[in-house]
DNA sequence: TCAAAAAATGAATCATATTCATTTTTTTTT
DNA sequence: AAAAAAAAATGAATATGATTCATTTTTTGA
């Protein structure tokens, strides 16, 4: 009857209608990734206008690095969680591989999404996204350094590359399950990537140490033999 | 003052037309990006109609595979001429690794486009730009499996694990100096990544360096003790 | 309750890849 | 050599999809 009764349920808060944007870009990127997903489907699946998508985000572009990076927050957050729970460098550096591999087989769509973000050009990625990219970098590189300190990696390691060789197995292996879906097995991955890295940079030689000793010893015995 | 002398010179021949095409192409998409590289100025710079090149490829993206397939043609060229004068599966592999760093360090415009080729999804690209990228990493695999074959790597190595983990590094180290044009030491960069690769999979273990020290001490001893 | 501000709308604009009817050049035929 | 047929090239027109903006709707606060 009244004229107030018709009218529409009211707006929702700035808040849900940004999530709601970003929900339904999440999912229609995930189904026909980012170039197919026309920001005409993403404003039907939302329940909005084209517009409105547009007073909340620049560009699609930056509507995609909305949704990677709260992706991308979930999970660094689980992992800031989990991370002081864990006992040893070597241990916390395992549990990375772990973690990101489960994370990889958990959603393919997001793989491509990832996958894309990573490799746009640097000039037209806001600096939050690449942060976002180089957070996981940055806490491997942390483990190896701690790692290193306390004696259990060779100082003669270099951090940023056993760094980009984990990283690099990891985001080949995310490539891999992209393109094929054959899906990964996560304990047997993490082994091997560990198993190699382990050996190539663990100082703790059982060998190691009494060998070292021994040069020692020959050392001052040639000394005396020839002394000064 | 004859028509004839007006005339235009001859049309080239088709295969310099496609070859000037590629060659606009690659400097145009090198200069501005694939998506900003636009039809229009690849046809200006060729010195062409837009709608030539459309006889000629399909897609801006066809012409951006040709592009990226002739660099890798030649790169390849030289690496299958080179591999065999190379003794060892270890030094073979060594060498892969050196080569595709020089490669990088070549042409900063060359690594947006590598780049931008491998993480295109799979569905929209052809099979032969997917064999472009995935013939490294048989190569270096095949090296892998030689060497485990002749006893010099470990039995229990995950070939493909091993090379996700050298063609990853490589990536992040491409990626890197895309993003940044710090110039990369190609040196010491082989030198890190071998090093970890080769402790990791080499089936001598970790006491052989020492032990090779000790020898020579002993040697030195028994020189003194026994004059020639 | 009403005026001003904020938000939403969707039709219009713009930028580019792609197409195609027309023109130009080359090849073939007589 | 000239004409006819085939092949190649052209660039204006089309199509697609992101982005803009004048207008409409809703909210705010006095």
């Amino acid at each position: 009857m009244t004229i107030v009764a018709l009218k529409d349920v009211p707006r929702p808060a700035k808040k849900q209608r940004l999530d709601a944007i970003v929900a339904s870009a999440q999912k229609v990127f995930c189904a026909s990734g980012f170039e197919k997903g026309s920001i005409e489907n993403i404003a039907k699946v939302a329940g909005i206008a084209e517009g409105t998508i547009y007073r909340y985000f620049d560009s699609k572009r930056s509507l995609l690095y909305e949704v990677v990076h709260r992706h991308y927050d979930i999970l660094f957050d689980e992992i800031q969680k989990t991370l002081p729970s864990i006992e040893s460098p070597s241990n916390r550096l395992r549990y990375l591989i772990h973690r990101t591999l489960l994370t990889i087989l958990d959603d393919r769509g997001m793989c491509r999404l990832r996958v894309l973000c990573r490799n746009l050009e640097a000039n037209e990625r806001p600096s939050l996204a690449q942060d976002q990219n180089r957070r996981m970098a940055d806490m491997m590189t942390h483990e190896i350094k701690a790692g290193m300190r306390d004696g259990s990696f060779r100082s003669d390691t270099s951090p940023s590359i056993v760094c980009y060789m984990i990283g690099g197995a990891l985001e080949l292996t995310e490539y891999s399950y992209m393109q094929t879906g054959k899906a990964i097995n996560v304990d047997e991955t993490t082994k091997s990537i560990w198993q190699t890295i382990q050996r190539g940079i663990n100082s703790s030689d059982a060998t190691e140490e009494p060998l070292a000793k021994l040069i020692e010893r020959l050392t001052q015995i040639t000394d005396r033999l020839d002394p000064a």
